[in-house]
DNA sequence: TATTAACTACGAAAAAGTTCGTAAAAAACT
DNA sequence: AGTTTTTTACGAACTTTTTCGTAGTTAATA
Protein backbone atom coordinates (compact mmCIF):
# COMPACT_ATOMS: atom_id res chain seq x y z
CA UNK A 1 0.00 0.00 0.00
CA UNK A 2 1.33 3.65 -0.97
CA UNK A 3 0.89 5.42 2.47
CA UNK A 4 2.42 8.38 1.24
CA UNK A 5 1.04 9.13 -1.93
CA UNK A 6 -2.46 10.57 -2.37
CA UNK A 7 -5.43 7.81 -3.34
CA UNK A 8 -7.89 8.94 -6.22
CA UNK A 9 -11.07 6.55 -5.58
CA UNK A 10 -11.48 4.07 -7.96
CA UNK A 11 -14.95 3.84 -9.65
CA UNK A 12 -16.76 1.89 -6.68
CA UNK A 13 -15.14 4.02 -4.33
CA UNK A 14 -16.48 7.37 -5.57
CA UNK A 15 -19.80 5.70 -5.85
CA UNK A 16 -19.37 5.00 -2.23
CA UNK A 17 -18.21 8.40 -1.20
CA UNK A 18 -21.20 9.98 -3.10
CA UNK A 19 -23.52 8.00 -0.62
CA UNK A 20 -21.34 9.27 2.63
CA UNK A 21 -21.25 12.93 1.09
CA UNK A 22 -25.54 12.71 0.05
CA UNK A 23 -26.59 10.64 3.41
CA UNK A 24 -24.03 12.09 5.71
CA UNK A 25 -22.34 9.29 8.10
CA UNK A 26 -23.49 5.69 7.42
CA UNK A 27 -22.86 2.10 8.11
CA UNK A 28 -21.95 -0.56 6.23
CA UNK A 29 -25.17 -1.82 5.45
CA UNK A 30 -27.39 1.45 4.68
CA UNK A 31 -24.44 2.28 1.91
CA UNK A 32 -24.95 -1.81 0.66
CA UNK A 33 -28.80 -1.03 0.55
CA UNK A 34 -28.29 2.34 -1.01
CA UNK A 35 -25.99 0.65 -4.09
CA UNK A 36 -28.56 -2.50 -4.20
CA UNK A 37 -31.34 0.28 -5.16
CA UNK A 38 -28.85 0.24 -8.70
CA UNK A 39 -27.11 -3.00 -9.00
CA UNK A 40 -26.41 -6.35 -7.27
CA UNK A 41 -23.67 -6.15 -4.40
CA UNK A 42 -22.81 -8.38 -1.99
CA UNK A 43 -22.90 -7.20 2.03
CA UNK A 44 -19.28 -8.48 2.66
CA UNK A 45 -17.86 -6.48 -1.24
CA UNK A 46 -19.04 -3.28 0.38
CA UNK A 47 -17.76 -4.13 3.71
CA UNK A 48 -14.29 -5.19 1.78
CA UNK A 49 -14.24 -1.80 -0.67
CA UNK A 50 -15.12 0.39 2.84
CA UNK A 51 -12.12 -1.15 4.28
CA UNK A 52 -9.78 -0.58 1.65
CA UNK A 53 -10.93 3.31 1.53
CA UNK A 54 -10.22 3.27 5.60
CA UNK A 55 -6.59 2.15 4.44
CA UNK A 56 -6.44 4.84 2.25
CA UNK A 57 -7.88 7.30 4.10
CA UNK A 58 -10.30 8.07 1.67
CA UNK A 59 -12.94 7.54 4.76
CA UNK A 60 -12.92 8.07 8.67
CA UNK A 61 -15.15 5.61 10.83
CA UNK A 62 -16.15 5.40 14.81
CA UNK A 63 -17.35 2.87 16.35
CA UNK A 64 -20.52 2.06 17.17
CA UNK A 65 -21.85 -0.30 19.45
CA UNK A 66 -20.46 -3.41 17.15
CA UNK A 67 -20.29 -1.60 13.80
CA UNK A 68 -18.45 1.12 12.17
CA UNK A 69 -19.74 4.43 11.26
CA UNK A 70 -18.19 5.80 8.12
CA UNK A 71 -17.86 9.67 6.82
CA UNK A 72 -15.67 10.57 3.98
CA UNK A 73 -11.85 11.01 4.76
CA UNK A 74 -11.68 13.94 1.62
CA UNK A 75 -13.71 17.05 1.30
CA UNK A 76 -15.89 16.90 -2.12
CA UNK A 77 -14.84 19.70 -3.51
CA UNK A 78 -10.95 18.44 -3.82
CA UNK A 79 -12.10 15.11 -5.25
CA UNK A 80 -14.41 17.02 -8.04
CA UNK A 81 -11.49 19.06 -8.81
CA UNK A 82 -9.15 16.02 -9.47
CA UNK A 83 -11.37 14.38 -11.77
CA UNK A 84 -12.11 18.36 -13.38
CA UNK A 85 -8.13 18.25 -13.66
CA UNK A 86 -7.83 14.46 -14.84
CA UNK A 87 -10.32 15.12 -18.20
CA UNK A 88 -8.89 18.33 -18.52
CA UNK A 89 -5.62 17.28 -19.38
CA UNK A 90 -6.59 14.13 -20.78
CA UNK A 91 -9.25 14.95 -23.48
CA UNK A 92 -9.07 18.67 -23.24
CA UNK A 93 -5.64 19.90 -23.77
CA UNK A 94 -5.79 21.51 -20.57
CA UNK A 95 -7.99 24.28 -21.75
CA UNK A 96 -10.70 24.91 -19.40
CA UNK A 97 -12.62 27.00 -21.77
CA UNK A 98 -13.03 24.15 -23.67
CA UNK A 99 -14.74 22.08 -21.57
CA UNK A 100 -17.07 24.47 -20.00
CA UNK A 101 -18.03 25.06 -23.50
CA UNK A 102 -18.15 20.99 -23.97
CA UNK A 103 -20.59 21.08 -20.89
CA UNK A 104 -22.80 23.76 -21.50
CA UNK A 105 -23.21 23.13 -25.16
CA UNK A 106 -24.54 19.35 -24.30
CA UNK A 107 -26.10 19.78 -21.24
CA UNK A 108 -28.85 21.65 -20.10
CA UNK A 109 -28.36 24.35 -17.25
CA UNK A 110 -31.41 25.30 -14.94
CA UNK A 111 -31.51 29.75 -15.62
CA UNK A 112 -30.71 29.83 -12.37
CA UNK A 113 -27.46 28.52 -13.00
CA UNK A 114 -27.15 30.28 -16.10
CA UNK A 115 -27.20 33.42 -13.71
CA UNK A 116 -24.67 32.21 -11.16
CA UNK A 117 -22.39 31.22 -14.36
CA UNK A 118 -22.30 34.62 -15.22
CA UNK A 119 -22.13 36.29 -11.88
CA UNK A 120 -19.09 34.27 -11.50
CA UNK A 121 -17.79 35.40 -15.17
CA UNK A 122 -18.05 38.79 -14.32
CA UNK A 123 -15.99 38.65 -11.19
CA UNK A 124 -13.24 36.21 -12.67
CA UNK A 125 -12.66 39.64 -15.23
CA UNK A 126 -13.10 42.07 -12.82
CA UNK A 127 -10.25 40.52 -10.91
CA UNK A 128 -7.62 40.06 -13.93
CA UNK B 1 -15.26 -9.38 -26.17
CA UNK B 2 -18.14 -7.46 -25.74
CA UNK B 3 -19.00 -6.43 -29.10
CA UNK B 4 -22.01 -4.88 -28.68
CA UNK B 5 -21.62 -2.38 -25.79
CA UNK B 6 -20.06 1.34 -26.37
CA UNK B 7 -16.39 1.17 -25.27
CA UNK B 8 -15.49 3.68 -23.19
CA UNK B 9 -11.69 3.90 -23.35
CA UNK B 10 -9.09 2.98 -20.69
CA UNK B 11 -6.67 5.84 -19.52
CA UNK B 12 -3.71 4.32 -21.78
CA UNK B 13 -6.31 4.21 -25.21
CA UNK B 14 -7.32 7.73 -24.47
CA UNK B 15 -3.59 8.82 -24.43
CA UNK B 16 -3.35 7.28 -27.56
CA UNK B 17 -6.49 8.81 -29.18
CA UNK B 18 -5.14 11.96 -28.43
CA UNK B 19 -1.84 11.48 -29.98
CA UNK B 20 -4.11 10.01 -33.21
CA UNK B 21 -6.40 13.43 -32.77
CA UNK B 22 -3.40 15.90 -32.47
CA UNK B 23 -1.06 14.86 -34.77
CA UNK B 24 -3.60 12.46 -37.25
CA UNK B 25 -3.28 8.88 -38.95
CA UNK B 26 0.27 7.54 -37.37
CA UNK B 27 2.55 4.01 -37.25
CA UNK B 28 2.41 2.27 -33.89
CA UNK B 29 5.80 3.60 -34.18
CA UNK B 30 5.20 7.32 -34.07
CA UNK B 31 2.74 7.17 -31.50
CA UNK B 32 5.00 4.57 -29.12
CA UNK B 33 7.67 6.95 -29.74
CA UNK B 34 5.22 10.36 -28.42
CA UNK B 35 4.75 8.42 -25.74
CA UNK B 36 8.18 7.79 -24.94
CA UNK B 37 8.57 11.58 -25.24
CA UNK B 38 6.55 11.08 -21.92
CA UNK B 39 7.62 7.70 -20.36
CA UNK B 40 9.01 4.50 -21.04
CA UNK B 41 6.77 2.39 -23.05
CA UNK B 42 7.88 -1.00 -24.83
CA UNK B 43 7.20 -1.09 -28.65
CA UNK B 44 4.91 -3.98 -28.03
CA UNK B 45 3.13 -2.59 -24.85
CA UNK B 46 1.88 0.20 -27.11
CA UNK B 47 1.42 -1.99 -30.39
CA UNK B 48 -0.84 -4.40 -28.10
CA UNK B 49 -2.86 -1.76 -26.58
CA UNK B 50 -3.93 -0.37 -30.48
CA UNK B 51 -4.51 -3.88 -31.09
CA UNK B 52 -7.21 -4.34 -28.65
CA UNK B 53 -8.48 -0.69 -29.23
CA UNK B 54 -9.19 -1.90 -32.99
CA UNK B 55 -10.85 -4.70 -31.38
CA UNK B 56 -13.12 -2.40 -29.77
CA UNK B 57 -13.59 -0.22 -32.53
CA UNK B 58 -11.58 2.52 -30.81
CA UNK B 59 -9.39 3.57 -33.87
CA UNK B 60 -9.35 1.99 -37.69
CA UNK B 61 -6.25 1.38 -39.42
CA UNK B 62 -5.26 0.65 -43.06
CA UNK B 63 -2.18 -1.11 -44.56
CA UNK B 64 0.33 0.82 -45.78
CA UNK B 65 3.25 -1.12 -46.84
CA UNK B 66 4.24 -3.35 -44.10
CA UNK B 67 2.76 -1.28 -41.55
CA UNK B 68 -0.30 -0.68 -40.46
CA UNK B 69 -1.66 2.95 -40.40
CA UNK B 70 -4.45 4.11 -37.43
CA UNK B 71 -6.78 6.52 -37.21
CA UNK B 72 -9.38 7.27 -34.58
CA UNK B 73 -12.44 5.28 -34.64
CA UNK B 74 -14.42 7.88 -33.02
CA UNK B 75 -14.60 11.51 -32.50
CA UNK B 76 -13.23 13.63 -30.15
CA UNK B 77 -16.56 15.45 -28.89
CA UNK B 78 -17.99 11.91 -28.08
CA UNK B 79 -15.47 11.20 -25.96
CA UNK B 80 -15.49 14.62 -23.96
CA UNK B 81 -19.14 14.18 -23.73
CA UNK B 82 -18.76 10.58 -22.11
CA UNK B 83 -15.81 11.68 -20.11
CA UNK B 84 -18.15 14.78 -19.20
CA UNK B 85 -21.35 12.43 -18.44
CA UNK B 86 -19.33 10.33 -16.26
CA UNK B 87 -18.28 12.72 -14.05
CA UNK B 88 -21.41 14.68 -14.00
CA UNK B 89 -22.95 11.69 -12.70
CA UNK B 90 -20.12 10.02 -10.39
CA UNK B 91 -19.59 13.79 -8.72
CA UNK B 92 -21.75 16.87 -9.83
CA UNK B 93 -25.16 15.02 -9.23
CA UNK B 94 -25.74 15.54 -13.17
CA UNK B 95 -25.66 18.98 -12.12
CA UNK B 96 -23.94 21.17 -15.47
CA UNK B 97 -23.79 24.18 -13.71
CA UNK B 98 -21.74 22.87 -10.26
CA UNK B 99 -19.52 21.23 -13.11
CA UNK B 100 -18.84 24.34 -14.84
CA UNK B 101 -18.76 26.77 -11.57
CA UNK B 102 -16.07 24.60 -10.37
CA UNK B 103 -14.46 24.23 -13.30
CA UNK B 104 -14.27 28.47 -13.78
CA UNK B 105 -13.54 28.86 -10.36
CA UNK B 106 -10.59 26.86 -10.31
CA UNK B 107 -8.88 27.03 -13.61
CA UNK B 108 -7.92 30.40 -15.07
CA UNK B 109 -9.73 30.61 -18.86
CA UNK B 110 -7.97 33.09 -21.28
CA UNK B 111 -10.67 36.38 -21.80
CA UNK B 112 -11.52 34.87 -25.68
CA UNK B 113 -12.56 31.93 -23.78
CA UNK B 114 -15.03 34.11 -21.61
CA UNK B 115 -15.74 35.85 -24.20
CA UNK B 116 -17.21 32.79 -25.80
CA UNK B 117 -18.36 31.32 -22.81
CA UNK B 118 -20.64 34.44 -22.36
CA UNK B 119 -22.03 34.53 -25.95
CA UNK B 120 -22.87 30.94 -25.45
CA UNK B 121 -24.77 31.87 -21.98
CA UNK B 122 -26.76 34.39 -24.70
CA UNK B 123 -27.72 31.85 -26.95
CA UNK B 124 -28.59 29.37 -24.61
CA UNK B 125 -31.00 32.21 -22.64
CA UNK B 126 -32.52 33.23 -26.33
CA UNK B 127 -33.20 29.92 -27.38
CA UNK B 128 -35.27 28.84 -24.35
C1' DT C 1 -27.34 -19.36 28.98
C1' DA C 2 -27.78 -21.19 24.44
C1' DT C 3 -29.03 -20.07 19.85
C1' DT C 4 -29.43 -16.91 16.25
C1' DA C 5 -28.36 -12.72 13.81
C1' DA C 6 -25.29 -9.00 12.49
C1' DC C 7 -20.89 -7.46 12.20
C1' DT C 8 -15.66 -7.22 11.10
C1' DA C 9 -11.44 -9.20 9.26
C1' DC C 10 -9.17 -11.58 5.97
C1' DG C 11 -7.74 -14.44 2.12
C1' DA C 12 -8.24 -15.58 -2.28
C1' DA C 13 -10.60 -15.97 -6.71
C1' DA C 14 -12.24 -13.39 -10.68
C1' DA C 15 -12.10 -9.57 -13.78
C1' DA C 16 -10.02 -5.74 -16.08
C1' DG C 17 -5.97 -3.44 -17.67
C1' DT C 18 -1.03 -3.21 -18.68
C1' DT C 19 3.36 -4.93 -19.90
C1' DC C 20 6.47 -7.48 -22.45
C1' DG C 21 8.89 -11.60 -24.58
C1' DT C 22 8.94 -14.59 -28.46
C1' DA C 23 7.77 -16.19 -33.00
C1' DA C 24 6.90 -15.50 -37.70
C1' DA C 25 6.51 -12.71 -41.80
C1' DA C 26 7.77 -8.79 -44.68
C1' DA C 27 11.02 -5.38 -46.15
C1' DA C 28 15.54 -3.34 -46.38
C1' DC C 29 20.34 -3.82 -46.72
C1' DT C 30 24.84 -6.00 -47.74
C1' DA D 1 20.89 -14.83 -51.77
C1' DG D 2 21.71 -14.20 -46.95
C1' DT D 3 21.59 -11.25 -42.94
C1' DT D 4 19.58 -7.67 -40.36
C1' DT D 5 15.77 -4.74 -39.27
C1' DT D 6 10.97 -3.77 -38.75
C1' DT D 7 6.66 -5.18 -38.25
C1' DT D 8 2.42 -7.91 -36.63
C1' DA D 9 0.32 -11.48 -33.76
C1' DC D 10 -0.14 -13.73 -29.70
C1' DG D 11 0.37 -15.75 -25.18
C1' DA D 12 1.43 -15.11 -20.67
C1' DA D 13 2.86 -12.67 -16.54
C1' DC D 14 1.83 -9.01 -13.65
C1' DT D 15 -0.98 -5.26 -11.50
C1' DT D 16 -5.05 -3.23 -9.96
C1' DT D 17 -9.77 -3.54 -8.84
C1' DT D 18 -13.82 -6.03 -7.63
C1' DT D 19 -16.18 -9.77 -5.68
C1' DC D 20 -17.33 -13.02 -2.31
C1' DG D 21 -16.81 -17.03 1.00
C1' DT D 22 -15.36 -18.31 5.51
C1' DA D 23 -14.08 -17.64 10.22
C1' DG D 24 -14.46 -15.46 14.42
C1' DT D 25 -16.55 -11.96 17.50
C1' DT D 26 -20.12 -9.20 19.48
C1' DA D 27 -24.84 -8.27 20.37
C1' DA D 28 -29.63 -9.51 20.49
C1' DT D 29 -33.16 -12.88 21.49
C1' DA D 30 -35.45 -17.01 22.93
Amino acid sequence: MKSNTFHQPTDSELEILNILWEYGPSTVRFVNGKLNEIRKVGYTTTLKIMQIMFDKKLVMRSQEGKSHIYRPGIEENAIQNRLIDKILNSAFGGSAGRLVMQTLGNHRASQSELDEIRKLLDELENKS
